[in-house]
This record gives structure tokens, sequence and C-alpha cells, in this order.
RNA sequence: GUCCCCAUCGUCUAUCGGUCAGGACAUGAGCCUUUCAAGCUCAAGAGGCGGGUUCGAUUCCCGCUGGGGAUGCCA
């Protein structure tokens, strides 16, 4: 059997959809899974659609969850005149013919053979009057069989097919005189040499019909797979209105491409009970076989338990540059590589679910000026807790070295100096002291990141509120 | 309307005639604990309905119901 070639091709859109990311991921997968090849493939026959820079972004998309082509980009729209040489192929063979039904005109034949109980398919009026390229502004139709079996083999949902009585005769070229969808793939895949078409299951239906070209053309077909589609929380197919379906915005949102990409693959295809794919997992174990046949919808819950999985793992140089465009949108400005930084990041990876996420719990490192929560102030930042701080902020001051056992000491000395105070009632006040909210990682390593300037500094202000509510009171 | 497809926990899925129907996410409870997480333990949670076939159906067949897709001079 011939080597195996898979293609992936996108119409430019302007930004990855996450469907075809995944018809993406599983075709690259596919070809590298069996030493073959990945070819990609712009579908821009649309012009009115179609620009340099939407494509971009679909190769931008690609490059970003981390697939790589080993042919193309090639352009439908750099192919028109093979189209075309197939198309007077088909006419000079009678495979195809000329058709001059006006657009309004077949509109309304169809509407009045829907309403007579019909199927709304071409009523062949130009099929048999055999128009020369004289007949002025004409499309070109596919003259499909009256009948007879338009079937293919699909790797994902078996021997597919319909009787060819149901098809009508299709435009496969626009009057423009330029080639339509249809006929552009299947010349592209033959021509390409394509031998496993894996697309979306929105094409399933359209496949009969590029059955005909191809034996129009008598050509051999090649395997087809068609994927089930991912759905939204409606349970439709994805919508730009109502779903994200943008690679980049999910970038955007901080999630990791590794774990886009598991999610995607985990999406309607499975290996078992495992659950965590790598990119090298997946060309190791992908299969079409393995893939399901009814929609996945798409929900945000694992994405996000798999981020945070990856988010784990990452560490030193590799999680600061994923972070650090977010640390700069959260610090309004240019963020530094600092020790204390690298520190922080690597407390808050298992607390992030997102890049995004481990930003903004970073914000009392990057910003000098706290955001106080109001109920975290109220509960924690009383009057009776100002001389506990005193005390600790004191003890700061004089610290030998600002470590996190250090800082353990002075916390134990001073709650025993106290009565034996709980850590919590020392370390929640100081918490929201250096912090602005309950909640950071440990109080000692908190500490350590905010630095003994800050800290004596923030302890100073957080004494002044704790004070304020006396006075407050007394009055 | 017509054609095509799909149908296991809330979600993603395993099962390829015989299983206590398994796993993961999410959910609830507990443990841990200076907060939040993370981690660990436990719990609850599924074969749409009706017919067949079979010693035996989630699994095979048919019908129904439900859902989706396609019906473009879009891709």
């Amino acid at each position: 059997m011939a080597s195996v070639r898979t293609r992936f091709a996108p119409s430019p859109t302007g930004y990855l959809h996450l469907g075809s990311a995944r018809t993406a991921l599983y075709s690259w997968a596919y070809a590298r899974r069996h030493g073959g090849r990945f070819v990609l493939r712009i579908e821009d026959t649309d012009e009115d659609r179609s620009s340099r820079k939407a494509e971009a972004a679909v190769l931008e998309g690609l490059h970003w969850l981390g697939l790589d082509w080993d042919e193309g980009p090639f352009r439908q729209s750099e192919r028109r005149d093979r189209y075309r040489e197939v198309l007077e192929q088909l006419l000079a063979d009678d495979s195809a013919y000329r058709c001059v039904c006006e657009r309004e005109d077949l509109e309304a034949r169809k509407q009045a053979d829907l309403a007579a109980g019909g199927k709304g398919i071409y009523d062949g009026r130009c099929r048999n009057l055999h128009l020369g390229p004289d007949c002025g502004t004409h499309t070109v139709r596919l003259r499909v069989p009256a009948e007879g079996m338009l079937d293919f083999d699909d790797l994902v949902f078996g021997h597919s097919g319909q009787d060819a009585s149901q098809i009508g005769d299709a435009i496969i070229q626009r009057s423009d005189g330029t080639a339509l969808y249809n006929l552009a793939v299947v010349v592209d895949d033959l021509d390409m040499s394509i031998t496993h078409v894996i697309r979306g299951a929105d094409h399933h239906p359209n496949t009969p019909l590029q059955v005909a070209i191809y034996r129009a053309l008598d050509a051999p077909l090649p395997a087809f797979a068609h994927l089930p589609l991912i759905v939204g929380e409606s349970g439709k197919k994805l919508s730009k209105r109502r779903d994200n379906v943008s690679i980049q915005q999910f970038r955007d949102e901080g999630y990791l491409a590794e774990a886009v990409a598991n999610w995607l693959v985990r999406l309607g295809w499975s290996h078992g009970d495992d659950e965590i794919f790598g990119l090298d997992d997946i060309t190791r174990l992908f299969d079409l076989a393995n893939v399901g046949r009814s929609a996945a919808r798409a929900e945000l819950p694992k994405l996000e338990w798999l981020d945070q999985h990856y988010i784990k793992a990452l560490k030193g140089d590799d999680l600061f540059a994923r972070v650090h465009p977010h640390l700069e949108r959260v610090a309004g400005g240019s963020v530094q590589d600092t020790p204390a930084l690298r520190k922080l990041l690597d407390l808050l990876r298992e607390r992030s679910k997102t890049l995004v996420e481990m930003a903004e719990l970073a914000r009392w490192q990057l910003r000098d000026e706290l955001d106080y929560q109001q109920k975290a102030v109220q509960k924690h930042l009383r009057p009776v807790v100002a001389p506990l701080l005193r005390d600790l902020r004191d003890g700061m001051q004089t610290l030998s070295d600002w470590s996190e056992g250090a800082l353990q000491k002075l916390f134990d000395e001073v709650a025993d100096a106290h009565g034996g105070l709980k850590m919590g009632k020392l370390a929640q006040p100081v918490r929201v002291a250096v912090t602005g909210g309950p909640n950071s990682p440990g109080i000692f390593e908190t500490l350590e990141v905010v630095g003994r300037d800050r800290s004596v500094q923030r302890l100073g202000r957080a004494i002044e509120m704790a004070e304020a509510r006396a006075d407050a009171h007394e009055s």
C-alpha cells in the first residue's frame, strides 16, 4: 500500500477554529503515526472571504498547537488553471454540461418542487441541451447518474453512501468561470495523492457527490474518515456567536497548547482509560479505529483540569516565559525577572487553572499598591490584631535573616508572647496585610516573596487600618 | 419537506454477547491544614422506548422517540 498522505484544508477564516484544530490534529497524528506525510492546503476558492492575513492567522494557530506540515501551504486560488483544465475534460467527455438557468428562476422552481412534495434538487432543464461554449453566461453542472449507489468506505462511520437519484446535478463551476469547492477538493486530493481524507462529519453528506466526481474522472477513491462534530453547550454545531471557537482565544485566556491539544484529542477519540496525552503520545497511539461516532460536547471543566495538570509540570524559564505576557498585563507595565517572582510562580503552579489566573494570583507581587478585599479586611484587620501586627513588624525589622525559617521562629515567639495564639490567628491578618486578600500560598513563603521592606511597609499600613477602626468605634 | 448520521453517569468516554457496566472531569462528604490550592479516601451518578435474534443483550436486527448534520453559483 502506498504510504499515507493526509491533508488539512482549512478555509482562511482569520483564526483557527476549534473543530478545524481537532481535524488538523487528527490528520497530522494519523500521518505521523503511520510515517506518512501531512499536507496543508488553503481552500480559498471563495475570494470574497479570503485574505492572506486571515490565512496567516490559521497557520499561526497550527504552529501554536505544535502541528507542523510536510508540504504546502498550497492554495486553491493558485490552481485555477488546473481546475479549468479538468472542467474542460469533463465537458469534453460529456460528464458535465453547461447550464444557463438563472439563479432566481432556479430558486422558484426549487420551491415549487418542494411544495409539490419533491426533493428540491435540480430539475435537469439544461441536462440534455448540449449547450456549447457560446451559450452565454452559464454554470457547469456535473452529470450525476440517474441511479446507482454513490458509495464509499468511511473509516469512522463504516460503509456509507447515497443513491444517485437523491442527488441533483450539482454546479461545479460558477458563472464567473471559477471552480466550486466540491470539484476543487477532488482535483486537489487527487493531484496531491491524498490517501486518507480526514475531515469533519459536516462533509459526510457531500461525499456521495464527490464520489460521483471521482467516477467521472475515472479516478480511484481515497479512504475517507469523517470526524463527528464537536458541539457547543447548546448541543448544536459550534457557532462563533454562542461559543468560543477560536484557538487563539483559548491561548489568550491562558490555556496551554498542550492542554488544548490533549483536550481536543480526547473529544472523539480514546485509548482505553487513558486521559493524559502529549503530542508525542498522540503520534504514537492515535488511530482512526478508536474514533467515536457521536458528537462530543466541548465543555470547559475538563480543559481547565488538563491545563492545571500541565501548568503544574511547568517550571523555570519555560514557566516564566509563558506567563510573562499575562504578568505584564496585570502589572500594567514591564515585569522583571527576579528570584522572588520565580519563587512565587512556582508556588502558584498548583493553584492556577490557567496562566491568566496565575497572573491574577500574583497581583500583590506585581503591583506596589494593594487591592484590599473589603470582606477580608473587615474580618481580619480588626483593632485587636494591631498589637500583634506591631510586634510582628518590629520583629521583622530586626530579623537577621529573611527566610521562611526565621519568619516561622518570629511568628512562634509572637504567638507565645500573646498567650499561645494559634497560627491561624496570626497568619490571616498578616496575609490580608501583605496581599490584600485572604488567600495566598503559605504565609512564610508569601512573606519571603514580598520581601522585608514591603512587608514592613504593608504591615504598617494594616496597623493603621486596624487602629483607625478602633478610633471609629470610640467616637 | 427530503437525504444522511448519531444515541452508556451532568460531560468526555471504556466495553467489541456473559462485567458488581470501568475510568476521567465536574459534584457531595471526609482527611490534611496558617488561608487558598494541591494531594489522599469515600459517596452519589448511565445503557431513551418497544419489538425481535439468542441459553444470555448496553453490545446484533427492526420500529419509534429524541438529537444532530446536509440540502448554496460557501467551504
